[in-house]
DNA sequence: TTGACAGATCGATAAATGTCGATATATTGG
DNA sequence: CCAATATATCGACATTTATCGATCTGTCAA
């Protein structure tokens, strides 16, 4: 019934790290998601809207993350880009909270289990 | 019996996204493993190693790698830097492993379940 | 000891990235 | 429509990083 067109994967943009094969694209796409994480304040705004048991508002990210409003701005940016985060616009305050794919997808690519050893 | 001094964490050095607070320097060494596995050249390092079943001598990686022998030198460094390969030397050759912890430590920082939603 | 080879280190360079102040855009209230 | 506020974008700058050629270090065989 499905195509199965490079449906082989969980995961259709980025292959796990313990895929039996992994194409230079799927690489590419993979260390995205990595690079997406790769930096001390996109962890802490992951970890603050992760333990918010609702969408958090931007207003409130500037201060406890400590840096500028625009640097924040665009770690935001980043994080939804690499589909990690949802933003959500009400009003004039834009929201943001976990993409429920996030976790899987980041559960999934970071899995090496069964590879190791 | 125990200290528990920082000993509340599955991983002393990194703490996972989803975990209730996270200090500077918890975010600092989480992002610093993300940053391990933020380029493409190293995510499939990873996966060449962890796809075999044997430790991978590093001069079986110059050629499906694509890159010279001292950039990927440079990306093992990096790697065996972030604990998450394990160096080991054979006569001239050296040869490279996933390290058994670095399975449990990336599942459990990337681990978002339960925070999500 | 010497020659050959594997891998690490060094130095240089180009590209990517984080940061901020200033400004632009968009939404609301009056 | 206008003023105020929240957020995004822009331009600039400093830092980091990936990459390679050249060289150094260490190991083995003869």
């Amino acid at each position: 019934m499905n195509e199965r067109v490079s449906q082989s994967r969980p995961v259709s943009c980025c292959a796990p790290l313990g895929a039996e094969t992994l194409s230079d694209d799927e690489a590419e796409a993979t260390a995205e998601l990595f690079k997406a994480l790769a930096d001390p304040a996109r962890v802490r705004i992951v970890n603050l809207i992760a333990t918010a048991d609702e969408p958090v508002c931007a207003c409130n990210l500037y201060e406890p993350i400590g840096l500028s409003q625009p640097t924040v701005s665009h770690h935001l940016k980043k994080l939804v880009d690499a589909g990690l985060l949802e933003r959500e616009q009400r009003g004039k305050w834009a929201y943001f909270s976990l993409k429920s794919d996030a976790v899987d997808k980041l559960a999934a690519v970071a899995d090496l289990k069964g590879a190791c050893c």
